[in-house]
DNA sequence: TCTTTGAGTCACCAAAAGTAACTAAAGAAC
DNA sequence: GTTCTTTAGTTACTTTTGGTGACTCAAAGA
């Protein structure tokens, strides 16, 4: 993408870039994505669990926008108490590469990132 | 990371995944980060035309925000009207080839995934 | 009959993002 | 010598998003 591309793609909801970090960037998204990488095949109440901090809200929101993007399945077992199964899909799993790029360098970084934060508010 | 580092992770503000996720994914950081890698040199009134839609105040705090994180650095020349540079750190660059990653994910999977949704919505 | 269980929803409150109008001070235009 | 323009912000206000706790449904177990 060159800076013409980038810029007519920054004020529209076609911009593939908004497209992705509008989902990825919100508070937890990310977050379900790499426990289920780990997981493979998940429950509601184990990923809520696993999160702990999360709502039960926020993750049922999280996760409708998760399947809505195609990176998530959701299968329902017809039973009483209700079973859901959750679990990447391809698109998922193909998405996982890039984001362990950003997580290894948010772990080699976050660090420094603290000090310059530090540093910074004085 | 394996799963109980991410469980562990999960709910502290130590966790690095969510320390860069919520700095890089808010609305504009990576839209910045990525023109000023185009730009090498920016003044304010060039990024805030370059991105259209983004308000005055919101490209102040991203920028402010970037520079804390020691992504980006700032430089004044004493001049009136204000003359305000802005160009990546090491850090900042060192940061793009992730992001980058996350940019080509996008392009070439954002119609399947506008598809998804308009199948889901349905 | 009463409680527990799992996967949610609903009404409400707090925090973040967005908008429009304002500021400062110099130089140019009239 | 008053007015206009310019740059990089700030301030007060509104809207959108995120978060909380209580509630639901229907079956199984005590």
């Amino acid at each position: 993408m060159d800076k013409k591309e980038l810029t007519k793609y920054s004020n529209a909801e076609q911009c593939p870039v908004r497209n992705v970090v509008d989902r990825i960037g919100d508070k937890w998204s990310l977050l379900v994505l790499l426990l289920l990488e780990e997981g493979e095949v998940m429950r509601f109440m184990e990923i809520q669990k696993a999160i702990e901090t999360i709502s039960q809200k926020m993750l049922t929101v999280t996760l409708k926008a998760l399947e809505a993007d195609g990176l998530v399945e959701r299968t329902v077992y017809p039973q009483i108490p209700p079973k859901v199964e959750y679990k990447l899909t391809e698109r998922g799993k193909s998405l996982l590469p890039h984001l362990h790029g950003l997580v290894t360098w948010a772990v080699e970084n976050m660090n420094n990132i603290r000090e310059s934060r530090k540093q910074f508010a004085s």
